[in-house]
RNA sequence: GGAGGGAUGGCCGAGCGGUUUAAGGCGGUGGUCUUGAAAACCAUUGAGGGGGAGACCCCUCCGGGGGUUCGAAUCCCUCUCCCUCCGCCA
């Protein structure tokens, strides 16, 4: 959420962001909506402090034992006005409110203008693209073949967009997932947690996944509980309603969770294979940061994703998205695509982004600097790594002609020493 | 599922209709003292919103929501969360 003071005052600097994301928003509504609610504040305002003014009055008068009947006599009369005062204010507290709720963030300056994906500059192309003297396959094809994938039985068991592992398949799921976690926590200094994997309204707002995008969310039958899209919902609303210390920052969270996403809308898209699952497991990094320093944490978490892939020896490129492309919440995003030489193609496999204040004002997340008030941090966050889209990398990198599949060395020990994957 | 107890400022904790403009303590900050530090003492120390060029002024906030009242941290209803005991349970 932006600050609404600063909306007001920057009415035209919002229009264009809004029309870089291609998006369409009346502004003209906010303002309207904006000086109507201050307007009836304004009113009540001055009908309270005349009521608490006579109150004191009453009260004084009670203690020395005086009358205070004509007091009394209009002061009903003007608590009624105030009641109903107070519930226009209410409703036009509630109806600015949610118009601000749907602004989304400003696109930092170094966020290129853009209107669609294929407006994103690549930002670098990392790692040798391996060829092959045969065609290689897609990594579904190598991972029944293999049989540690099987899409059939999850079809039975749930539905269409899971999948079961098995023998080797769930072992490397463990293994990526300790992989990556050891690497963030002994040589990048992140803290590691287990968070619930399911969260509550209050907690999606302040992440930004709601009231916007509740059709993306599996909600739970059960009180107002949903199941998480991503770890960066749980893990940034650990400190929500927090002051954290100077000194802590910047400060760096892991944490290895499943992420439960509907996909709605995106029916007939990636509908094989695991690259686009209801559930799938994923490492993320969330850091807080004051806010002189988080274009250089951006650097840092995107350079610390990279090392997952750089270890793993998997070809990638770093793209920085657009401001037709950007996410809601975010000011400015790299996304790194790693190369699938079944699909032929780089396909996200990380997206690191800054957030600035936008979901610390929601979920109201500050720090106190050593002199002056406490001000708002900066929370960014980034995949590191998608472990389902990290396997489906391996299997069609390290493919050979025969159909079997080389471990990548790094995750050989994670793997109980087993080096490669045969038919 | 049953029966009780609780939720107050960064933290602990008093208050149980109008001297609460939330006592007191801890912590933080500034100062006095000191070569420096500690101790002691003094002062200061919340958030959100609105108005104003500014000095400042006003409104709201004692877990959330609703009610009673001229007036609610305080009384009533309701929800959430935490604690204790019983039952069930990985």
């Amino acid at each position: 959420m932006l600050d609404v003071r600063f909306v007001r005052k920057n009415i035209d600097t919002v229009r264009q962001a809004l029309a870089n994301r291609q998006m369409q928003l009346d502004m003209g509504e906010f303002v309207r909506l904006d000086e109507h609610r201050r307007a009836v504040l304004a009113e009540v305002e001055t009908l309270k402090n005349e009521r608490n003014a006579a109150s004191a009055e009453v009260a004084k008068r009670k203690r020395s034992g005086q009358d205070a009947s004509d007091l009394l006599e209009g002061l009903s009369a003007l608590s009624e006005r105030i009641k109903g005062l107070d519930e226009q204010a209410r409703k036009a507290d509630e109806d600015s409110e949610a118009f601000l709720y749907s602004i989304p963030n400003i696109p930092h300056s170094s966020t290129p203008v853009g209107k669609s994906e294929a407006d994103n500059p690549v930002v670098r192309v990392v790692g040798e693209v391996p060829s092959f003297d045969f065609t290689p396959k897609e990594h579904w094809e190598l991972g029944q073949n293999l049989g540690g994938i099987d899409f059939d039985r999850a079809a039975k068991i749930t539905g269409t967009r899971f999948a079961v592992l098995k023998g080797w398949a769930a072992r490397m799921e463990r293994a990526l997932v300790a992989f990556m976690i050891d690497l963030h926590t002994r040589e990048h200094g992140y803290t590691e947690v287990a968070t619930p994997y399911i969260v509550n309204s209050d907690s999606l707002r302040g992440t930004g996944q709601l009231p916007k995008f509740e059709q993306d969310l599996f909600r739970l039958d059960f009180k107002d509980y949903y199941l998480i899209p991503t770890a960066e919902v749980p893990v940034t609303n650990l400190h929500r309603d927090e002051t954290l210390d100077e000194a802590d920052l910047p400060m760096g969270y892991t944490a290895y969770t499943p992420c439960f996403r509907s996909e709605a809308g995106s029916y007939g898209k990636d509908t094989k294979g695991l690259i686009r699952q209801h559930q799938f497991d994923k490492v993320e990094m969330v850091r807080f940061c004051k806010p002189e320093e988080s274009y250089e944490q951006l650097e840092l978490l995107t350079s610390q994703a990279e090392e997952v892939l750089k270890r793993l020896k998997l070809p990638y490129r770093v793209i920085t998205l657009c401001t037709g492309d950007v996410g809601f919440s975010s000011a400015k995003t790299y996304d790194i695509e790693v190369w699938l030489p079944g699909q032929n193609a780089y396909r996200e496999i990380s997206s690191c982004s800054n957030f600035e204040d936008f979901q610390a004002r929601r979920a109201g997340i500050r720090f106190k600097p050593k002199c002056g008030k406490a001000q708002l941090v900066h929370t960014l966050n980034g995949s590191g790594l998608a472990v389902g889209r990290t396997m489906v990398a391996i299997l069609e990198n390290y493919q050979r002609a025969d159909g079997s599949v080389a471990i990548p060395k790094a995750l050989v020990p994670y793997m109980g020493g087993l080096t490669e994957l045969r038919p």
